[in-house]
DNA sequence: CTCGCTTGTTGGCGGCTTGTCAATAGAGCC
DNA sequence: GGCTCTATTGACAAGCCGCCAACAAGCGAG
């Protein structure tokens, strides 16, 4: 009779990025506990055993995917230093949005609540490190990187704005209660206005040439 | 000998209440599959059947938490219907943000992550509410309530607004990186520029006196 | 071709979790 | 005191998770 194997025997890294697709899945899809190692062991067509071998714990398979998914949009900077200031802000803007309407479901996913409850102190400094990451990838895109004078306030206040761009491209894409161009519209200005107005207020204008 | 009673019997709203105060406290230090329902109900001093009982299921307490947590703070909608729209969206931020400095823990508590993966429907949903519920309230508080011409437009852009006074607020009470002056200054320079520059440049702008 | 080694993979055990439900016992009322 | 109502308990069954010893796929050496 034919013996053949009852399993296969994978890379590491291949296995792992397998379970790791299916997590990504069935978290999407339903909250934490409603899902389970045995559901997502079956889904893989692996045992339950094997997931805590990869990842140690349920928690730590989901904070995997998590930070994947947080990580992955890494759309090409492209310095845009020539032009006004209102030029550079909505070239920036334009260029975000397209991104995130490629990245659709990505984006969606990463989205999600919008400002929870969460009280999940691992997935609060992934998202926090995520956010800093594409905080300098704006400043470097307005072609601010370099800003010296009130360095830090000013990014905190991109990241304060990056607030406003994940709730503005939730009104637009899920609730469609805004159009791409209106997004963009208020999108740019804002962002014209934090580094004009607040920031030259605060700070002297300096960098506005 | 005295015979004291092993548990007192309490009126369901109180014995309610008393679980949920418990459990607020709970989901607040730890996320939520860290704290189970036996933690719980010894820390209520009540037997861990009686959580179901009322409750029906831990994931719906957790919810009631965090309904309870959203709604809370509905401070006093004051009409400030008098000076220009930078004064009014002043005055409105500045009590935005000593309302917040004063229920600070149980805004820390709702803001969370700031846009996490959570993908907890149930959860999103009662963000969602709360989150209108607070764009209306700050719609009237600037006395725009009865605005006509684009009205969804501009709820819409309050709601991604809310999304950076959120942020913000994140980064002055948190990570320490904006002082509330800084905060105040850069929130209602943002809003008066989405009324009248943004909203004021689609829509025409009528609303502005 | 076979043996043997490495290590990816399995399967079941132990402890703990959660929802249910019949039984129990506060506390007000007559 | 006794009766009733129902808030509350406690134990049970099902299921979940992390662990670990045993197993076997696949490769290289002899």
């Amino acid at each position: 009779m034919s013996t053949e194997p009852r399993w296969r025997r994978l890379e590491p890294d291949e296995r792992r990025a397998q379970i790791l697709a299916c997590a990504r899945r069935l978290f999407g899809e339903r909250h934490y506990d409603a899902v389970s190692t045995t559901e997502l062991a079956r889904e893989s067509g692996v045992a339950r055993g094997l997931i805590n071998h990869y990842f140690g714990t349920k928690r730590e398979l989901y904070l995997e995917v998590v930070r994947e998914l947080m990580f992955i949009p890494e759309f090409a900077v492209e310095q845009l230093a020539h032009g006004t200031i209102e030029q550079r802000t909505a070239a920036s803007i334009d260029r975000f949005l397209t991104v995130v309407e490629r990245n659709r479901t990505m984006w969606l996913a990463t989205l999600g609540t919008g400002g929870g409850f969460g009280r999940d102190p691992d997935v609060e400094q992934i998202m926090q490190e995520a956010d800093e990451i594409a905080a300098d990838r704006m400043l470097q895109t307005v072609g601010l990187a370099d800003t010296t004078e009130g360095r830090a306030e000013l990014r905190a206040m991109i990241l304060s704005f990056s607030g406003m761009a994940k709730a503005a491209t939730r009104e637009w894409m899920i609730r469609g209660s805004l159009t791409r161009d209106q997004v963009q519209t208020l999108l740019s200005t804002v962002l014209a206005t934090i580094i004009t107005r607040v920031h030259g207020q605060m700070f002297g204008d300096a960098l506005l040439h």
